[in-house]
DNA sequence: CTACGGTGTGATAACGATAACGAGGCTAGG
DNA sequence: CCTAGCCTCGTTATCGTTATCACACCGTAG
């Protein structure tokens, strides 16, 4: 059954008559090929097993197919979405994803890049705006179109899409404080690694800051990513140390829900006793009982217009494109 | 900045006065080279901006570095569990992950591995034991180490690393009964598209039957991979349907939460009045109120041993291996 | 002084596909 | 009948790296 070596194209072409070149032909759609050569190579092809080599292609024709993507964590139901988003459009186009995961750290995201950059991909999608200097230097000389994704870089290195994490932030203290809240906390946000995080905390403190409010109930839930079991403790945490704050705001919906479950276990009512928001807008927010308040990022959206922005740089329109996401506001039962 | 064209090893060749082969070997780690020559040639690279071209070096040496892996969806926490496993483990021998997202359907379990057999992948890992006929025929044509995985398939094509959904469920099932519940339900196991589910559906009947008891308690919940949801919904409907349930094994936990928040929204007491079992140790099966019984698939020892195995084989061990896992009843306080 | 093993390097020829160019056959229009 | 132009296909060279073989050099043992 196994043969010595797999067949190739010039196995392919003896056994049909013709020249390897026409067989080259026959596996490319839109090619010039009489439709009776291509029918015979084709069925010549099948018979003998034959498996298209990507590798010599890529090499000869300079197109390697890949798009190479950094996330996080595999681990992550919004960056799967981005992903999911991304992957969907593309792999429609016969791309392939190279997804590699930064753990959240940027030396990480480095060797990473350094390791994808060798595969020469046609375009490279990094998460967030925060790079080691020599990642930047890497990206900017790639020769690839670069989107960073997920936030709104001070200096983009190419293309972004993404929005402002501590604008989403302070569209829901707007929310708390228009429901009359004043003693708000924040939970999560550890500026070591997730920058993200840190914005976020960031854009609450502003926020409050601005609506004249006292800003400094802030608890530290340890590096990301943040588990359930870390949001847990640490509303344990908020209720020992502040214990009259009305309402805390998580930096992700599974501390939230973790946060939830320590009022739970402790019988404190949620929102009553107080309130709680998320983000990310997690299916978990939408079932808990109560529900959670949360702001969608739109993760699958951004997923999609990298995608769009991907095919069309690659179709040759390179314009610098900036897009800006605007996430949404949800309010649920924790806290109303 | 940006070249004319990017750098090649002849280049680095020139500038520093050997031969490109000499420059070659290095880049390679363990072959046989002068350090001051190598030291010289690393900082031409540098200077030169040179980065290195896998697609040549995967041609010319036949060997991609590339394991490809397909499982169901990339949102799911121990399917993501299982890749980081294998990922860790494997990136840091040099290899790179070709992942893909069969959505749960066989038929794009075989454009995938189609797809990924053209980049000559040096192992190719699926999840589950069921594939069409003909992608059944490529895995055992493709000349690579194949290995199934999440199952312990009837007929295997190559190597296997899993585990018995339906014997997983039958200690469920045996832990139930030891608690004395009698009236037991199951929730999901659609076989339209998802066999494990399916095989645990099939588990619990088989074990029911075993210890005597009714096993017509069944409720669908759809296609999978089924959310929280349609857990919930069909929780509603096991509560009218069948009223004096006592028990009711989900095929996840992700479904058994969402039951659970059913039974909350309507102040029915878990575990006095019902009990829920669910699958997979998901993250919020720990910390949810009431905490739930589940079994821990070992999904990331899936991941770590199908690695090694990997590693193993293409190190030139190609006894067939059949590797069984052990899932862990985790029992708590949704079940006592 | 010759033999020999180890070290370091070079020359050559691929790996398998396809870009670029061009040639032959055939149809249509003059 | 001739030329233009389209369709179909072949020839040649090449993408950038590395497997392979060859060989020069050095030190040491016989």
């Amino acid at each position: 059954m196994r043969n010595d070596k797999a067949p190739t194209m010039a196995d392919i072409a003896r056994k049909t008559g013709v020249s390897p070149m026409t067989v080259s032909r026959a596996f490319k759609s839109g090619s010039l090929i009489n439709k009776d050569t291509r029918d015979a190579i084709l069925k010549a092809a099948e018979d003998l097993g034959y498996v298209f080599d990507s590798t010599a292609s890529n090499l000869r024709s300079q197109k390697t197919g890949f798009i190479a993507v950094t996330i996080p964590s595999i681990n992550n139901a919004n960056f799967a979405d981005t992903v999911r988003g991304l992957s969907e459009l593309l792999s429609a186009h016969g791309f392939q994803i190279l997804l590699g995961y930064t753990n959240y750290d940027t030396e990480e995201e480095e060797r990473l890049i350094e390791q994808f950059l060798r595969r020469k991909p046609q375009a490279i999608v990094v998460t967030g705006g925060k790079h080691t200097p020599r990642a930047r230097k890497l990206l900017e000389n790639a020769n690839v179109p670069v989107i960073e994704t997920w936030d709104v870089p001070a200096e983009p290195i190419g293309h972004f899409v993404g929005f402002s994490n501590a604008d989403a932030v302070r569209s829901m203290v707007d929310h708390f404080v228009a429901a009359g809240y004043t003693r708000i906390a924040f939970i999560g946000g550890d500026a070591s690694r997730d920058t993200r995080g840190s914005d976020r905390r960031l854009g609450f403190i502003a926020a409050l800051s601005d609506h004249g409010l006292d800003a400094s109930r802030l608890i530290d839930a340890g590096a990301p990513p943040i588990s359930m079991r870390e949001g847990a403790n640490a509303m344990a945490r908020l209720l020992a140390e502040y214990p009259d704050t009305e309402a805390v705001i998580c930096v992700s919906d599974l501390s939230a829900f973790g946060a939830l479950t320590e009022c739970q276990r402790r019988g404190v009512p949620v929102p009553a006793r107080i309130a709680i928001g998320g983000f990310g807008d997690y299916e978990i927010g939408g079932i808990s009982v109560p529900a959670l308040t949360t702001i969608n990022a739109q993760a699958r959206q951004i997923g999609e217009r990298t995608g769009q922005l991907i095919l069309d740089l690659i179709d040759d329109k390179p314009d610098l494109h900036h897009v800006t996401i605007e996430p949404q506001l949800i309010v649920r039962e924790s806290s109303r």
